[in-house]
DNA sequence: CAGTATCCCAACTGATACTG
DNA sequence: CAGTATCAGTTGGGATACTG
């Protein structure tokens, strides 16, 4: 007879970080990838490079100026290359997924598996 | 000689769903948890039951307003149970963590561990 | 205690125009 | 093409006061 639920996964790293730690972890989590915009920017990256303008038609409705501000953010956290080719007139700009972003696959399986799952439970219900 | 780059699991599961559908599922996933205060809450939950007062308290600066809300749309999407119990005056009204919400342990796991890399990564540098 | 109502402000967004 | 500058509109959240 087992009086005590079983704990679930994430309450046990909870213990282990202490729970301001894990809030405060998962808040820098989200500042990174949150937003309307960086995670379609890094989506879109996945499939291939991009130019500017490339970019922004692909994207639909966002503007030059929050396309510009969220590659900026993009490449300050290491998600992304700014690749200048010079030898065109005008530059040839192209935006690339760097190596380091491709860590960022479990955290978006995760977020696909559980949107798939919950979806699942709206319509079922 | 393997000229091909090895894909990444999140870019097989693109291929399987399609980009769009892909980016749907993560947005919704992202309208479900995001914002200031929807992961703060359910960790909190995580921790133990609380009443609306004490949780006001516990999370700091949330206005009873915005808690209020929050509150409503978590319970809309099957994370929490609001818990009157009657019998006392006034009326005491405790908030729970439904079995549901457990649902979210794999993915909050993944937003800690990718945010502790991350972490470690800014440090090293 | 468990909220609601009202007002206000800062931040983010979009649209448009402009530049090297 | 690859952005920047400017302005206007919307929104989300905070502060405070109030209610059953």
């Amino acid at each position: 007879l087992n009086m005590e639920k079983e704990k679930c996964e994430f309450t046990k790293r909870m213990e282990e970080h202490g729970c301001n730690s894990v809030l405060q972890v998962i808040d820098d989590t989200f500042y990174a990838i949150g937003g309307k915009w960086k995670v379609q920017i890094i989506i879109a990256l996945f499939k291939q490079s991009w130019r500017f303008n490339e970019l922004q038609r692909t994207l639909g409705k966002i503007s030059a100026r929050v396309l510009s501000n969220e590659l900026k953010n993009l490449e300050l956290n290491g998600f992304i290359n700014r690749n200048v080719d010079a030898s065109t007139t005008p530059v040839m700009v192209k935006y690339e997924l760097t190596n380091y972003s491709e860590a960022l696959s479990p955290l978006l399986i995760e977020m696909l598996n559980w949107g798939l799952m919950h979806r699942d439970k709206i319509k079922g219900k």
